[in-house]
DNA sequence: TGCAAAATAGAACGATCGTTCGATTCTGGG
DNA sequence: CCCAGAATCGAACGATCGTTCTATTTTGCA
């Protein structure tokens, strides 16, 4: 049981590379054969149908994001140090790599109409990135590092729109600067969100409402 | 010359409807003739090519965006109040319509990596629509609504990102309060901008730099 | 009302799609 | 080393794609 786990490795990895210039929508089997020098049922077989292709790309992406992004976060202290990390290594994510588009982004866009299994993976994959994410925004707040009354849910809105816009910027109409107009931006809603600069620490972190949903792996 | 022109207004209105479910590249002309009821040669011929369809329905949306979001923008005073309404109908346009996606959205993200007369199209109607808020924008400056400091530019990137997390978020997730979400964020990135509330009203506003890009339609 | 021109239909094309199936090659533990 | 089982191939399937071509119908002006 070894050679075939390597080639589905090998197979998925073109997968993602393939997917993130075409979509999930362009992934086509006979394309991914061509890259990879096999044969279609090749392929084909290491999978079982073109859903479950889809849905091993986007646990893929979903892998590579968390390793990239959320895990290196966390060497940061908590509050302030980590948000900041967290945004920074998603800008880069999002905008640096210069070939790969992020396939949260593009499979939301192709899957909002689309009911079925890749839907929903990805749909879990991207709700579980945010709830993470609101977390981290909770976690902020309880540190005193923004304000009390911060809703972490409507700051959360309004970071992920910054990413949005930077990818859009960035990859559809070739803006230079959207880098640094994302960072400008997230700048901004921290100031916006961030507790009085020169009063003393918060002695008592205010009791955290339990996240709604579970963080996975 | 007048059925023609009739059947493909028709066939345009439809494949608006459908190109707003399944994206310009769900597009095809074989479901198209069906729902017009017309044969899949009647249909093509009314356009020649399927990048024709395509960038057909691009300037029909465009039209249509125009018609809905910026003409009735255009009877509210320069400034500030123009700003909201534009902003509120575009708010509105995204979201509110059950069915139909945004097409500029959807395309942006399906034509990021896809070079051709399609994506031409559709980068520049997008970007005579943003071109359009910025100056906007610009005037809300000069009217001394907004801070003299204000980049244009950089308001424009942060409004623009709430619009797409609007989407994202009603289409995709599905969550019910991103409408009110758009909104709140947009009030405050209206507050971070604005001129002092109680100082005197501007008496002689600034030289505004010339549009880089000529307003069209 | 007749007739050229415009509009539409119908059939066929090569290509590609996801998928199935039987044959063939390769691999690794006994 | 051998051989069961895994891995891969090659060919074919039905469907759909955009496109082309020729016929047929429909339209609107003289």
């Amino acid at each position: 049981m070894h050679k075939g786990q390597q080639t589905r490795a090998a197979i998925l990895d073109a997968a993602l590379t393939l997917a993130s210039h075409m979509g999930l929508e362009g992934l086509s089997i006979g394309a991914l054969a061509e890259v990879t020098g096999m044969s279609k049922s090749g392929v084909f077989a290491h999978f079982g149908s073109r859903d479950e292709l889809q849905i091993a790309v986007v646990r893929e992406y979903h892998n590579k994001f968390e390793e990239e992004v959320f895990y290196p976060a966390l060497r940061e202290p908590r509050g302030l140090p980590r948000l900041r990390a967290l945004f920074e290594l998603w800008v880069k994510r999002v905008a640096v790599e210069i070939d790969s588009g992020c396939i949260y982004i593009s499979g939301a866009v192709e899957f909002d109409d689309r009911p079925g299994p890749v839907r929903d993976a990805l749909v879990d994959m991207v709700q579980t990135w945010q709830d993470a994410l609101e977390r981290a925004i909770g976690m902020a707040v309880d540190e005193g590092h923004l304000r009390p009354d911060t809703d972490p849910a409507q700051m959360l809105f309004e970071v992920h729109g910054l990413i949005l816009a930077l990818h859009h910027d960035a990859r559809f109409l070739r803006h230079p600067g959207a880098v640094d107009r994302a960072r400008v931006a997230f700048r901004r809603v921290l100031d916006l969100y961030a507790a009085a600069p020169a009063a003393e620490p918060k002695p008592a972190p205010r009791k955290r409402a339990p996240a709604a949903r579970a963080a996975r792996s």
